[in-house]
RNA sequence: UCCCCGGUAGCUCAAUCGGCAGAGCGGUUGGCUGUUAACCAAUAGGUUCGGUGUUCGAGUCACCGCCGGGGAGCCA
């Protein structure tokens, strides 16, 4: 017989007289002449009830079935008499998997910390809440690919191995073959030259929209950075979308929209895993997601954004002069204080923007954007690119960077120069702001971080 | 990387002034029961993160290190 799904199961309409179950036993409840198994398989957070009528053979296998053992049960779908579920597997045969030692089987009956979970990685997504934390992950992921789809953008895939730290975003992981206990350059090296893990994937996504028209790209990105915070990994997704013929407004458009897109969507798709969080992770939670699908995002210039801070009845430890960047505590006030909701703030400085943002008429500021969230901070960082060879080819100097190195992304500008515009998106920060984790190695399976490589 | 807090049974935590190392949950055993993180009873379970030191005596005090959490920086 044909395994079904336990998901498949519950949302069965009708009694079903053979039907085939597999799964792990979540909890064991004996009773007078039967016993209660609560299965899960992982297609969704609710489990199914199987009961197991005790006869020599089942009470012998159901010796050595406990919490965490993997069994298949065959039987019939019936109706529950018992409050809590609707139906139930009444058992004809039950079988033994792979058994787990209850003595030594790390996963109880009950609630556990996150940080011991994450100890045990390997295991927690067979807990409730990292059951459902993955589901909405997969969800998400697809979410984001039928946005840009229906948009018409294209899915490209940018490098993961890149040739020089000339992206521009951080520290990297060097990639290399040699024997560390041998002498060598990087000339003799697999590639010739020195070779590193990607930390964006932008300036690929702007060849290629300058050539596709809207593309974006979703893939692992890294950062070498010593960041111990419970909003940075070593190792994470972004989303990147590139447009071609595109302004500022375009890409805060663009960011606004896919934010509400994908949430909706989450909310809409995997509803009973968020109402999980909803109820044991942040009881605010759903006010939170109902006011970034129904709210327009707050716009504002740095300039306005400095004048909100300098206004503010409050004090911040870092200075709100023209000139310094936005520090966490200036994120948090506008967004979780200020607005009570998303907000985006444009034309930044351009000292403390990259090179490549487009340089404002004032000369001052640059056309940058990035969108607060309450509770998260900064989840989507983007700008208009530069698309005027002279101003590009200033600021590469202006910022001591090297011309050569960029003489490919210069000879975009220099045949059929378009304005563009782009954003990076953090996929796991969507993830904590879905669901109200706050601790960002808690939506990814098994995080990478200073001094954790585990698994 | 900097600042603050923590590390005690499988898990979550307690232990007064430096004086016999405990509880709940989980496990095991038995009982009860169409049960819902079932219930009732009994029971086992310890290198108090590691090292060094102070002291008659250290879970407790000091120093060094490791690990975890929170805040900051860097950033998504």
């Amino acid at each position: 017989m044909k395994r079904i799904k336990i998901a498949n199961a519950l949302n069965a309409l009708a009694p079903v007289e053979d039907i085939l179950i597999k799964g792990w036993v979540r909890t064991k409840r004996d009773a007078k002449g039967f016993s209660f198994l609560e299965l899960n398989d992982g297609s969704g957070l609710k489990n199914i009830q199987a009961i197991v009528d005790h006869t020599p053979e089942t009470l012998a296998l159901l010796e050595s079935i406990g919490t965490g053992a993997s069994v298949a049960v065959e039987g019939s779908l019936s109706a529950s008499p018992g409050q809590g579920q609707k139906w139930e597997v009444k058992a004809r045969s039950l079988t033994l998997i792979g058994a787990a030692d209850q003595v030594t089987y790390p996963l109880q009956k009950k609630r556990h910390s996150d940080e011991f979970l994450r100890t045990i990685a390997h295991l927690r997504s067979r807990t409730n809440k990292y059951g459902a934390m993955f589901r909405i992950r997969s969800e998400l992921a697809l979410a984001i690919h039928d946005f840009f789809q229906e948009r018409g953008f294209f899915h490209i895939h940018s490098p993961i191995l890149t040739g020089a730290d000339c992206e521009g975003a951080g520290e990297m992981f060097r990639v290399t073959t040699q024997d560390r206990a041998k002498p060598g350059t990087a000339m003799d090296d697999f590639f010739g030259k020195d070779a590193f893990l990607t930390v964006s994937g932008q300036l690929s996504a702007e060849m290629l929209a300058l050539g596709l028209g809207d593309v974006y790209t979703f893939g692992p990105t890294f950062r070498a950075e010593n960041s111990n915070t419970p909003r940075h990994v070593a190792e994470f997704w972004m989303v990147e979308p590139e447009m071609a013929f595109a302004d500022l407004t375009d890409d805060m458009d663009l960011g606004e929209a896919l934010i509400k897109s994908v949430t909706s969507r989450i909310l809409d798709r995997r509803a009973d895993d968020v109402e999980l969080f909803a109820k044991f992770v942040d009881t605010t939670l759903m006010v939170g997601l109902e006011t970034i699908i129904k709210e327009p995002f707050a716009r504002i210039p740095y300039r306005e954004a400095i004048r909100i801070l300098q206004e503010a009845s409050r004090s911040f430890e870092f200075p709100t002069e023209f000139g310094c960047d936005l520090q966490t505590e200036h994120e948090r006030y506008l967004a979780e204080e200020h607005f009570k909701k998303p907000v985006i703030v444009f034309d930044y400085p351009k000292e403390v923007k990259a090179f490549y943002m487009r340089l404002n008429d004032d000369n001052e500021t640059v056309a940058a954007m990035d969108v607060l969230v309450p509770r998260i901070g900064e989840i989507i960082g983007g700008s208009q690119r530069e698309e005027r060879l002279e101003v590009l080819e200033r600021r590469i100097q202006e910022l001591s960077l090297s011309q050569e190195a960029y003489w490919w992304y210069l000879d975009t500008r220099r045949f059929g120069t378009v304005p563009h515009a782009g954003f990076g998106l953090g996929f796991e920060r969507v993830l904590m702001m879905l669901t109200g984790v706050t601790n960002i190695r808690d939506v990814i399976p098994f995080p990478r971080a200073p001094k954790s490589l585990d698994f």
